[in-house]
This record gives C-alpha cells, sequence and structure tokens, in this order.
DNA sequence: TTAACATTGATAAAATTTTAACAGCCATTG
DNA sequence: CAATGGCTGTTAAAATTTTATCAATGTTAA
C-alpha cells in the first residue's frame, strides 16, 4: 500500500486538529517516559476515541507510520507540530498580567511547543519590572512598538474584560495574527485575524452537562 | 406555527451543548447591559456564526422565543442553565490549591452560574488554612469524607500530574460524578464517569494553526 | 524461505452537523 | 381593523465528520 502524495492544501478537519494538538500532548508524554513507538490502538485507548479516528486524523500529515509496526512517537509529535504551524519559532506575548497571566506566564511550557513567550505587559506599576521565568513585565505603553519590532504573531489577552476590545484593536494594528482570549468579553476584529476563546466556566458547564446524563454513582470507598 | 412538545430525551448534539454554554457568558453579558431581549441575528452576530445555527441550537430548549421578536435574555438564559443541568447547585471542589487552583477559587463566579463551591483541598502545610473568597483550605487527607458529606459531584483537579490519577481515583471512589482535568495527566476512570479535560497550550496550538492559513498582515499604525 | 501476524493507508458507507428555506405569528402602523 | 415587516420554529437538503472495512506491508518465527 502506496502513500499517496502530500495534499497541496493541508486543510484538516477543525475536530482533526483539535484532537492532534492533544496527541502532541500524550505523545510527548510517552517519549519522557522513553517510549519510541505507538500504535493507533494504544493513542486511542488513551485518548478515548477509536483507533480509526486516530489513523483518520494522522492520515493527511507529512509522516507515514510504519504499516505493521505503528508509529514513531518523535516522528509523529514533529509531524503534528509542523501541520499545527509550530515548527518554526512562533512568537506570543502575555497581555494583562494580574493572577491569570502571571499563571500562564510560569506553567505554560512555550518552548516544549515551538512557541517562544517574547513579552508580557501590564499596566500596574508594582507589576511591571517583576521578572517572571527570565521575562520581564513591561508597560502596556510600548505594546505596539514591542510587538512590531519582534514581529509577534500572537498574544493571550489576560486583563479585565472592560479593557479587552481596546487592546485588542492595539495589536491588531500592531500586525498581530491570533489572539488567544481568556476574558469574557467576545471581540470584534478584521477579517484574516483569529481569535480563540477559552472559559473555564464553560468546561464545567459543558461537564455539567455530561453529568446529568446518569444520576449521581453511590460513593465507594 | 405551533412549538412541537419538548423532546423526552433532550439529548443535543456535543457541539450544540458547547455553543450553548457560550451564548450563556454572551446572553449574561447583555443582561448586565441591561438589554432585555436579543434576536438570533444580533447573537450570531456577536459570536460569529449563523443566525440559522443559533435558532437551531435553540430549537430544543424548553423556553420559547416570540416569533418576529426574538428571545428574551432572562428566560433564554435559563433555558439553557436548565438545559446544561445547572438549574439546581451543583456542588464542585477544588483539588489542589497551587497558582492555578487560586486563580479559579478567586476569578470564576460559580455562583452565577448555579454551581456552588463547597471545597479547597491541598496538601501542603502552608497553603491549608488559608482562606479564599470564603473558602478556607482544607487539608486533602479529609477529602474522601467532604466529598461524601457534601455530596459533591464534580472536581477540579489543579495537582502536578504525577499525582493526578491517585486523587482522581479517590474522587471517583467519594462518588463524584465529573472530573474538568486541567493537568497534562490523561486520566482512567470507570465507565459513567466524564472527565472534560482543557489545556490552555491546546488552545494557543489550535490558534496556531488557524493562524498558519494567511500570512501575518503588515503592521497599520 | 515461507507463513503467520499485527497494524497502517486508503476508501466507502454511515452518522452527525450545518445550512438553507419558508410558513406562520406577533407587533406595529396607518 | 387590515396590511406590513421582522423574526422564529421547523423541516429538508447539503456538507462534514466518524466509523467500518480491507488490501498491503514489514516483522517475526518456524
Ligand atoms: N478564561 C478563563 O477561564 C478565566 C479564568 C480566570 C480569569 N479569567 C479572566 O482573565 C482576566 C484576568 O483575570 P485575573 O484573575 O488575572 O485578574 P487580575 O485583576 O488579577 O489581572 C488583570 C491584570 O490586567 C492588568 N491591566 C488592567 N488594565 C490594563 C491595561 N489597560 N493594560 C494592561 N494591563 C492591564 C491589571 O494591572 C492586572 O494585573 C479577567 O478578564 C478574568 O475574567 C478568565
Ligand atoms: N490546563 C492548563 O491550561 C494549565 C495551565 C497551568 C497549569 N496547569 C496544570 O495545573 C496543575 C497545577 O499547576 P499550578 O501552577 O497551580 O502548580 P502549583 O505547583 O502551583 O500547584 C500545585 C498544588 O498542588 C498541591 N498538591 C501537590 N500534591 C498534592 C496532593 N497529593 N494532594 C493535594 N494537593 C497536592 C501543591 O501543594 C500545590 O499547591 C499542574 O498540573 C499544571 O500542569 C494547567
Amino acid at each position: 500500500m502506496q502513500k499517496k502524495e502530500a495534499p497541496l492544501h493541508n486543510n484538516l478537519a477543525w475536530p482533526t486538529v483539535q484532537r492532534l494538538s492533544e496527541y502532541l500532548i500524550i505523545l510527548e508524554q510517552f517519549a519522557e517516559g522513553g517510549r519510541e513507538v505507538i500504535s493507533s490502538s494504544e493513542l486511542a485507548e488513551v485518548y478515548s476515541n477509536t483507533p480509526s479516528q486516530v489513523r483518520q486524523d494522522i492520515f493527511r500529515l507529512p509522516n507515514t507510520g510504519r504499516v505493521g509496526q505503528g508509529y514513531r512517537i518523535k516522528e509523529l509529535a514533529e509531524a503534528i507540530r509542523e501541520t499545527l504551524g509550530l515548527d518554526s519559532v512562533t512568537k506570543i506575548v502575555i497581555v494583562g498580567c494580574g493572577r491569570m497571566g502571571m499563571t500562564l506566564a510560569q506553567h505554560i511550557p512555550f518552548g516544549e511547543h515551538g512557541m517562544k513567550l517574547c513579552g508580557i505587559f501590564d499596566n500596574d506599576p508594582t507589576i511591571i519590572g517583576l521578572e517572571i521565568e527570565g521575562t520581564k513585565v513591561e508597560d502596556v505603553s510600548i505594546l505596539e512598538k514591542k510587538v512590531v519590532e519582534s514581529a509577534v504573531s500572537m498574544a493571550v489577552l489576560c486583563v479585565p474584560a472592560s479593557v479587552a476590545q481596546e487592546l485588542a484593536d492595539r495589536l491588531v494594528s500592531s500586525g498581530i495574527k491570533g489572539i488567544l482570549n481568556l476574558t469574557r468579553q467576545r471581540l470584534k476584529v478584521p477579517p484574516g485575524i483569529y481569535v480563540q476563546y477559552e472559559q473555564i466556566i464553560c468546561s464545567f458547564m459543558q461537564l455539567a452537562y455530561k453529568c446529568k446524563q446518569s444520576p449521581r454513582p453511590a460513593p465507594n470507598l
């Protein structure tokens, strides 16, 4: 069975993109544990879907598995990164360094995923100047300057909702390409600029819906 | 045009559930602003989808809009909450009160969404006893006892990945129904228990993929 | 060397989700 | 009071996504 030439337009289904990003986390964990090869059924077992779906998701990726053998974990991870656009260093900035912004700065291993944190901004004088994981918090007044200078492509918004749109506008006019918006404010952006919304409370609601499907089980201590 | 009787089994499509939870956030913001009525096209404009999809999503909900008039925001919000399973108070606990756990405790308005935070647990003596937004951090050794006592139905895991599975097991054996897992550890749980995974880094990756579709625009200051 | 085995790559069928279309209803206006 | 216009509820069609299936292939063991 021959692998077809890679499709010109790597246009993946959105659900596939979502799963691929999660597979990557799983693959990295396996790799850390020293594992070299994984099969679609093992990955499906961990992810809780089917081997068929895993193969279908991986099908479009440039890298090939070995028929009968499974996938080389490192190669597969690299193929996913490349396909998602994380092959070159993706520059990002954090805007708003309160509790949330600081947690992200300290805790998300950007480097491990082909991204580089190259700026943290706030407007609170007591926060400006703090150094977090090697990055100094800067005054938000120089946001545009820094974003343009470093050709930053993505930003995370962790400011109060009331100023989110204003900062989004400033980011967009500085040439940013995508915004990860953690505030509750829905943003208006021009076409060609992408916004990804993320609300933990929504995950709770979705979980509540799942839970509603069956009654609370009895404790089993 | 007659509204059909409510379907017996309110089995919503999963993408619909996801959108409904986001509509709710939007509706709450409109309500705060004093708005009383909203049309499917206005909601679609803010959410960035189509009026048709909005109507299709709302279609199965018990509450009715007024033909020609739009939806009463409060009624619609209430219908969504009810459908998602947030009509009665859903009890939740936070497990792990480091940076992430603390941010959630302080920042997520559980009460506004039909949920009640009724416990925060950690194993660090310097953290145990702290009071966060009116809830004391307790020793994780009494986790099972408290979960059973209060009939808690959902938990958020914000502990190090290395202890995530162990704590998930303890939660499950205490009768928990759903786990919102913020750690990178994929969890094994028995059937009938639901896990919702949430990784901000995955949102970044998904955003990177969106951004890859077109080149970075020139700044426009 | 050959046969058995496990597992992918690929395709086709099934299922789900989105989009489109429009009849019917309610408020408003003259 | 009748006509108009806006917008929902509902259905059906289109598009997308998931699932099933199986030939092909490298590996291992006899
Ligand atoms: N998506 C989620 O799940 C989630 C969870 C928690 C919080 N949040 C949201 O994240 C945002 C931040 O939350 P937080 O807990 O960090 O709040 P916070 O108040 O601790 O932090 C906000 C930060 O923004 C800074 N700021 C205010 N105005 C600014 C401006 N004009 N320019 C630059 N910086 C500015 C403040 O100085 C502060 O440091 C809020 O909108 C909150 O609702 C989202
Ligand atoms: N999903 C995301 O987007 C995201 C973002 C940031 C962090 N995280 C994850 O969230 C988790 C916590 O991150 P953090 O920044 O809060 O780390 P942290 O180290 O600040 O907090 C971990 C807390 O767990 C407590 N803990 C350790 N062992 C425990 C046990 N057995 N029982 C109870 N409590 C215990 C520690 O005392 C500490 O307070 C980590 O797994 C991290 O990877 C996820």
